[in-house]
DNA sequence: GAGAAAGTTCGTCAATTAACGTAAATTTGC
DNA sequence: GCAAATTTACGTTAATTGACGAACTTTCTC
């Protein structure tokens, strides 16, 4: 009798199926293939050394001179991205874990991924120059991950069962919220126990005092970033997120 | 600010990329386009007609002459199959959209489909040839759609929760369970509220007295089919279908 | 702001796809 | 058991992929 497949194996499956499927029904597969490399934190040059081909085949695949790629391609390149993400713990496919039960849309996603080191609070607020503004005693828990959102994308696209179940699968993780304008719409969904561990607001106008009242009542910390740029940002995160890998090894 | 989807649209896209990425990550496209092709119910010449390419195209492919086809082909082979199957009322998408939520994987399930208008559980049960042996005060329920399920292969690839999931999601249909050797296991699950409205076994040898007591209990019907083959009892399930449709229109 | 790292562009070429059409083989329905 | 429906096998051709490598541009980093 076959024996079932071990958990970690059937959820790398059918991270491996969106993505192939992603990718095989766009209108642009090369620039799906971008996306989730990027999602990877991979640069092409490492992607190109395991694959065995030359750099400049992923760019013409990227950039959409090979417009329709076979399966035998598509394949590789999914096996590929993934087990190079193995080889780092699985930062990127285990954060994907959490979302795979409740099918958010991978485009309200920016980046996403595990910390292999313990992470408190106040540690990733500070790699990201971000300001408390509510829940103050409770920064010093401990983060698992993050996840950083599109707000407006999201609100565009999510409905308010789906914040909800976004805000739990992200229970003990950081939810940085890009492109909030007052903070108002997301924060109002938190009512459960389950929700994040932190969340932090980047590219706010005007934060809204109901936001700063809610978290407090939930004690959550809510933060403001200052960082100018979604990419700087970005940056810092992976940065941060590389430094918790080398603290394991 | 762009409307969310619709939800009907959302399972179509969700069904696509899983077929999509099934096929892209197969060793074997050609054998996967054909499983899915033979799901729907559709011969090669109609869907080679939808395509706008001769027959010998499909075949070429499903034979495997042609290894690696491109994400195009994969795109428009998945688009064409499931609209197809919308111009049939959607009989074989919808069937799949209560089955996608709880991640049953697809190799267990050798049929399945939604009826376009009301069939009794007496009309499935004459049509093929099935004896009832428990449960028969609720013969004259309304089922709206059926599952075949390949029993062996079910006990090996789910789970006990598994199997409950592939219940709940069944509810108010028939679940035909095809190689089940006494029927034993399979009924054993059925305990909740959420259950098929029908147990069709087919393939036992000898039917175990535990499968009929729990069946009368729990006020489910179960028979037992007599039709010699598994894939004499697909075709009649399939003219069953068929005879739906047309009622309907 | 120089040097390194990462990514792009493009000419080239062998291998493969995507497709047709025809003839042969197989399956299904009465 | 024959006719109709369906699927296969295969020779063929134009178009495209998959790949290289060299030269070039952009983006980080110190």
């Amino acid at each position: 009798m076959r024996v079932a497949m071990p958990v970690a194996a059937q959820i790398r499956q059918r991270l491996a199926r969106r993505i192939a499927g992603e990718i095989s029904l766009s209108d642009q597969p090369g620039r799906v293939m971008r996306q989730w490399r990027e999602m990877f934190h991979i640069p092409q040059i490492q992607l190109a050394e395991s694959l065995g081909v030359s750099p400049s085949v992923i760019s013409d695949y990227e950039s959409g001179r090979r417009q329709s790629p076979g399966t035998k391609t598509i394949k590789r390149f999914v096996e590929t991205i993934i087990t190079l993400d193995e080889h780092n713990g699985g930062q990127v496919v285990n954060a994907f874990q959490r979302l795979m039960g409740v099918e958010i849309p991978t485009s309200i996603i920016l980046d996403i991924r595990e910390f292999n080191k313990s992470v408190t609070a106040i540690d990733l607020l500070e790699s990201i120059r971000a300001q408390v503004v509510a829940g103050e005693e409770a920064l010093d828990r401990e983060v698992l991950g993050y996840v950083v959102v599109d707000t407006t994308k999201a609100l565009d696209v999510l409905s308010s069962s789906g914040f909800r179940k976004l805000f739990e699968s992200t229970g003990e993780r950081a939810l940085i919220l890009v492109n909030a304008s007052t903070g108002r719409s997301p924060l109002i969904t938190v009512k459960d126990d389950f929700k994040p561990s932190l969340f932090v607001l980047h590219g706010v106008e005007q934060l809204d005092y109901l936001a700063i009242e809610l978290a407090n009542r939930e004690r959550v910390p809510l933060a403001v970033s200052r960082m100018e740029s979604i990419e700087g940002m970005l940056r810092k995160l992976q940065i941060l997120g590389k430094y918790s890998l080398n603290e394991k090894t």
